[in-house]
DNA sequence: TAGTGGTCTAGACCACCTA
DNA sequence: AGGTGGTCTAGACCACTAC
């Protein structure tokens, strides 16, 4: 095993094993060449190992030190789910106002050529545009989350939903207004490394995974009518949902 | 910006536009070093960040390639749908085969003292055993994902649960004809980088995040009888599931 | 302003696989 | 056998920020 992976290993160990809690300095690069015997290069080469994996944070000049992480709870299925609604929150501001941590969340509305991948889920043709929300979610300043809401010009047009303002019953209501009754909704989540837009956009350290969360909604008669794409940094969520037993399932699983 | 990040965007860019499509050579090391008129190390520095991030690997000594990533659906909800039973066969394996891959499966199963994250789940006291079913599945030869199962002892123990075997019907059938049927699941999805177990035993490449994927089942009574911790590697992988809108649920959304 | 990590250079030797 | 990436050394200068 090459040396800056025993060095790596080791450093590893100690914060796995709690020796080394959320907090603690590490040694520092010049403690490291020294007390392995290694050129620096080395000692970086381990140590960054470790940044990468998302153990260890880089705080220039005070040194390296060891992650803590607290994931918060994000629940795809709110969605379906009654909620006390406070006049002018959204759903989200009105959820994390209750848990003492501050909400807030930058709005940005747009008429755009839709991305490919949002093109196919509605179901769009070419040169057909679509209206989206942009919106970045912070909770005690720090970013939380993004949420890009697509919805078909023709559908979103002259409402509400074109405003940058919170939309306190949410914009699926304002579309069930207008006919469009969303009653199913199909998520895909994708699991990889950040684009370099997205590492700035949710200030994301080095070695901090994301999800990709694509949500599509559907009325009665299978016509999709939105799509949502959020990317939630690894290090600060936790996906949950619950699923029930149908009466008409059997009673088996994997 | 660093002439090493540079580099690595040029090449990023090139990846993600198109011109250099998957399994596309990168220029040597070399190349670039002589390309930027760097050092051979800042040359580096910058494909190693490629590689961090999963768009790159590195085949020696043919040279750095353009990653090729074709994620595989993956669907929680499978548990409570019907699906066409072969014998002997269970789901993962039933699945694909159908699909034209070559599904396998390795099954170990061992009594032990559950980690405490499913202790805690399955509320046991501390010395309560389990029963853990750990299976890693191969498609066409790859590792493809890890499914470990925790099953409190008093409920799994003399069944077929202790054997490890396929159980084609699945092993929450055979909970259920003990008179615990799983009514309820709940499911946390955490995002992460791999611990360097898991990196070896899905063969992961560097830049690799996974999704934690734990589930627990309850009876109608509320009663937790089962734990299961997927890993799923993220560029293997996309998670799927699909929400319905309750006759009780409001109109709304976020 | 001292000390930290961030970047970069210019060399060296090695292991490994492909041609 | 030759070329590739993997590792390591020994230096240098810089930017930032806590003190």
């Amino acid at each position: 095993m090459p040396v800056w992976q025993q060095i790596a290993e080791e450093l590893r160990a100690g914060i796995t094993d709690g020796s080394l809690p959320p907090g603690t300095r590490l040694p520092t690069e010049a403690d490291l060449t020294e007390r392995y015997q290694v050129a620096r290069n080395t000692a970086r080469q381990a140590i960054s190992a470790l940044v990468n994996e998302g153990l260890v944070i880089a705080a220039r000049p005070r040194g390296y030190f060891v992650r803590d992480r607290r994931p918060l709870e994000y629940r795809p299925q709110q969605e379906f789910r009654p909620r006390p609604l406070s006049p002018e929150m959204d759903v989200f501001l009105a959820e994390h106002s209750a848990t003492g941590r501050e909400p807030m969340q930058t709005i940005e509305v747009a008429i755009v050529e839709p991305p490919t991948d949002v093109k196919r889920r509605l179901r769009l043709a070419d040169g057909e545009f679509t209206v989206v929300r942009r919106r970045v979610r912070y909770l005690d300043g720090e970013p939380y989350n993004t949420n890009d809401s697509y919805f078909p010009l023709s559908l979103a047009q002259d409402s509400e939903i074109m405003r940058p303002d919170d939309i306190a019953r949410g914009a699926n209501q304002v579309l069930a207004e207008k006919g469009f009754l969303q009653v199913r909704a199909l998520d895909e989540i994708y699991v990889r490394m950040p684009t370099p837009i997205e590492t700035q956009r949710l200030q994301l350290g080095p070695g901090t995974p994301v999800a990709y969360h694509v949500v599509t909604g559907f009325t009665e008669d299978g016509r999709p009518i939105r799509v949502v794409l959020n990317v939630l940094p690894g290090d600060r969520h936790v996906i949950a949902f619950e699923r029930l037993r149908l009466p008409s399932d059997p009673a088996e699983a994997p």
